[in-house]
DNA sequence: TCTAAAAATGACAACGTTGGACATTTTGTT
DNA sequence: AACAAAATGTCCAACGTTGTCATTTTTAGA
């Protein structure tokens, strides 16, 4: 690998001369520069990062630690944004998995930190408490999609809670007022939150939502999802009084949701109106109509993660909620006629 | 940031000793490594990996030059068979992002040069022709989902023709024999080497293909494929003699095709038969029954190509097509006794 | 207790680059 | 031709680590 050493002697200079080509610093007379320039082509001559950094240039390095690259494209948004910033600011990322496995997450940090990484970045697939037990050494940090019980980092988060309260405005302002929610695997940070803005909403409307129209429609385990949320809404539509929206804890549901629907000749919306959650372009823009949803700010989230880390150096400790946004597509309508009451 | 002399220092130690802990080489009696590792701790000392590789060491980096890093799951996947090819090996890896503009492509591969990497890997979201201007200056190089015109360097590809006459084969063998194919957007690579792959299993059944039956399905503005596609449908169950199967380009289009036939009162798998392309989980196994589809191997084209580059140090230059595999889900069964001949 | 061998430790250069403090040469201007 | 300005060179130090080789300390054997 040629060193700037070889380049000065094929074009017959110093090395000062070569750094002041590289650097750009005092000025170089045009015809030297293009022979040394020439002689850095014909070596394929790139100068060492490393003896840069070492000299104290900053790396231009950014760590991403995530916990899982998922294929669905939580993580991938998450990311996406975080190179945005990068590829603004003339970082380059750095990506490791840590697969869940605290050792492998401790042993992760400390190649980053070797590599003097400016930042270091954690994120989870779903909003979720973590615990950063290893040292960090000063390294500027953050966490998106995830918090930790003792704040110690900007923390960038989804707002579910305003998420749940969209979601039922979305539906609320349509005219219905039989509403009922297929959340999420209960315990997860966003079923609890998306819950509470959910009755925020309906008490603002002066709704009790009813106990059995509150159902858990997610299964941790997948496959078995199909069957237990036809069951559901089996149990929505067997007594008189049925509801007239679903609001779904993911896009996936309600898509499995409306061709349960479909099946059972309810139309959609104009019978039965459905949101989503997510906003997953695969399946909310590729449904017919499009799928009415509130959309998951993983995009931002890593964009404002990305920011803060290398804008402040990672100082500031507190918690950043994003907004989820309501994206309306073509599935909720006012509720059917006969079914007013 | 604390150095090895700091170390030393604190240590009361020369700071060779400090690197013979740090290596290993030579023994160090206990009592002097312990108060070596006591002081390492104290000082959060971490050495610099800028240093190491100064003098030599490789930097155990690896980049991934993507042409995008899209939402859906294909460049993911790519990534994922990556890192965790990295992850084995104890590499790390790093990420840009070209967004197909060759300046951005070059400056990256510059840095990435800089950084002195010990592979260099070219991503795309799918398969197609890319041209690799820029100097690789010796880089071990390779190509996952592209090639290039001249094939400088390993690349592997979906073997699209074989995932074109897989396909076919599920129907055909299900009894099929008036088979539809909405296929992908004209003059992609896939599209041509599916085709290929079709009408060799068709010709292989003795059965000529009906070219009103060969639609390109997709269209580049996405917004206007569900009009397209239904179009479509119509056009093939208009006349008396209808096809009992039809092959989708993709999940996507596979997802909105049982959507349009589910509306026209036709059942799938009874009725008609579907296949998709790509194996996106987020579609072909939310479905109800899951879609049978021809999975792309993402994963496995990642992976084989970080195998190749950190392997054989990207001296070996050839193509490498990667099996797509048949996935059978629900979508596909006999054709209706009705329309058999 | 002394000696030789083995074990432990240390001094110093080198990796490739940049920066400082100057000295020297080349160029351009009257 | 004289002079200033611009361009280039020299030399050394520094960044943090490791390899080579020399030196010191410890251990074992007589």
């Amino acid at each position: 690998m040629a060193t700037i050493h070889d380049v000065a002697e094929k074009a017959g200079v110093s090395i000062k001369t070569v750094s002041r080509v590289l650097n750009g610093g005092t000025e170089v007379s045009e015809k030297t520069r293009n022979r040394i320039e020439q002689a850095m082509r014909t070596l394929e001559f790139t100068p060492s990062a490393a003896a840069r950094m070492l000299r104290g240039r900053p790396t231009g390095l950014v760590a991403v630690i995530a916990e899982q690259l998922t294929t669905t494209p939580d993580s991938t948004e998450i990311i996406k944004g975080i190179q945005q910033v990068c590829e603004e600011l003339g970082k380059v990322l750095l990506i490791g998995e840590t697969g869940g496995h605290a050792d492998v997450a401790e042993r992760l940090v400390a190649d980053m930190r070797e590599r003097r990484v400016e930042g270091m970045l954690f994120a989870t697939p779903f909003h979720r408490r973590v615990e950063l037990a290893m040292s960090l050494g000063g390294t500027p940090t953050a966490l998106a999609n995830c918090f930790e019980t003792a704040g110690r980092h900007m923390q960038v988060v989804p707002d579910d809670e305003g998420g749940g309260y969209a979601a039922a405005q979305i539906v609320l302002q349509a005219g219905h007022r039989k509403i009922a929610f297929l959340q999420l695997i209960p315990g997860m940070v966003a079923t609890e939150l998306r819950a509470r803005g959910f009755h925020k909403a309906m008490h603002e409307h002066g709704i009790t939502s009813r106990p059995e129209w509150l159902i858990h429609g997610a299964e941790a385990d997948d496959a078995n999802e199909f069957a237990h949320l036809s069951g559901a809404v089996d149990r929505l539509f067997a007594s008189a009084d049925q509801p007239t929206a679903i609001l779904c804890g993911n896009d996936k549901m309600a898509m499995r949701v409306i061709f349960i629907l479909q099946r059972r000749g309810l139309r959609v919306p104009a019978d039965v109106s459905i949101v989503g959650f997510d906003d997953f372009r695969l399946i909310s823009e590729a449904l017919d109509p499009g799928l009415t949803t509130v959309a998951l700010p993983y995009r931002e989230i890593g964009e404002l993660t990305g920011r803060f880390v290398l804008d402040s150096g990672g100082q500031m400790a507190r918690t950043v909620r994003v907004p989820c946004v309501p994206v309306m597509r073509g599935t909720v309508a006012a509720p059917p006629a006969k079914a007013k009451p």
